[in-house]
DNA sequence: CACTGGATTGACTAGTCAGTCAACCGCTGG
DNA sequence: CCAGCGGTTGACTGACTAGTCAATCCAGTG
């Protein structure tokens, strides 16, 4: 009531209503009046926010990468955090960006990064420079390994996204405490491995 | 001419030319009518040998997801090899297959494996499986880790997905050192990790 | 040769859905 | 009181395509 109580931003309503039901259907198997009806809004109006469906997918992807992109660039100018725990806060980041809001991660992975014939494609170099970013972390860290950082940053944010997955599918349990041991696990993998148990070091092999 | 040289298998070259063609446009981008042109066979036919689009796209990636399963258990069978090598050889099965048929792996990826809304959960059974069989084969290993196996098996495998998810979108190139030398990093990220070369083993940290 | 039945053809149907547009609504300023 | 205008409406169109089906082909058989 405080200052114009029905202005509603119409647009970010629309928004809002396609992450739900392009999470609930797929952006393939929904039609544009489903966002409509989603957001309480006459099907022509869609149009006049956003020059097609495809649109308002591109939006809600660059919208949330952007701010991904500058998360993990704040990360990694932190001073005086090591490698390793800059890439807890990555994950981090990405994982409390899931809790957060299931639904816009969700249409994000399955329906543009994961997408090659269609929005991938269109959004490679947005997609790449998150793998580029974590490279770069990785790179800042005085240990060098054999695994060379693009990789480890490939492997990194794969598993990240592995784990978003098995959340999407129902295959991991979406609790607060899985969510926090995978933060964990994610970069123990990534950096202990699977040599030894993280206390001690006594590498054994066949 | 030796026998029946014209008794092309029809089923066979529809199969390989969804293939091709969903590989190129994407299952969703593309027409059953395309299929047909490129199997060189009339439109209807494609309806004698499949109920419907979606049987091709279930029909490809059961039978060489299936393929895949009984590799898994194979390697794993194998006596006298460590789950390092074991989980080599995993991964050298997987980016073979692609290096093999990079379309069918493509589709088999984007467009089941990756998919949540469609045949992604469809076909989640068997992709749990995948991931069993790779958790059972770390299980097996005298080395215990930090790591559950459970979540050995998801980067693992998340890893892989993700190398031929570069290869597919062209972030990486397709040469056969690639391929190579990818296969030996996506175990050593696993086993030695980050934390120091292969040889020594000083750990140091923050 | 006549006949049978599976393989093959492609025009057609039935339905879907992205995107358009002409009209309407309600505010603001003259 | 009206004119102007951006926001809003939803019926409609145009294009597209999965799936059907009646007709045709042809290999094998008696």
């Amino acid at each position: 009531m405080a200052a114009k109580p029905n202005a509603v931003d119409k647009r970010r309503l629309i928004l809002d209503a396609a992450i739900r039901v392009f999470a609930r259907r797929g952006f393939h198997h929904c039609r544009v009046s489903d966002v409509a009806d989603e957001a309480g809004v006459a099907y022509g109006l869609v149009y006049h926010y956003f020059p097609s469906k495809e649109e308002i997918l591109n939006t809600l992807f660059l919208e949330r990468w952007q701010v991904m992109l500058d998360a993990i660039a704040e990360i990694d100018a932190r001073q005086g955090v090591s490698a390793r725990d800059k890439l807890y806060q990555v994950a981090a980041f990405i994982i409390d960006s899931y809790r957060h809001d299931p639904d816009l991660m969700k249409v994000i992975i399955v329906e543009v990064t994961r997408a090659a014939n269609s929005f991938g494609a269109l959004h490679l170099e947005k997609i790449r420079e998150a793998y580029e970013r974590i490279a770069g972390i990785i790179d800042d860290d005085s240990i060098k390994s054999d695994v060379p950082s693009e990789f480890a940053a490939l492997f990194f944010y794969g598993a990240i996204e592995q784990l978003l997955t098995g959340w999407i599918f129902d295959v991991l349990p979406r609790t607060d405490e899985e969510f926090e041991r995978a933060k964990d696990l994610v970069v123990d993998a990534l950096y202990g491995g699977l040599q030894a148990a993280r206390p001690g070091s006594a590498a054994v092999s066949g």
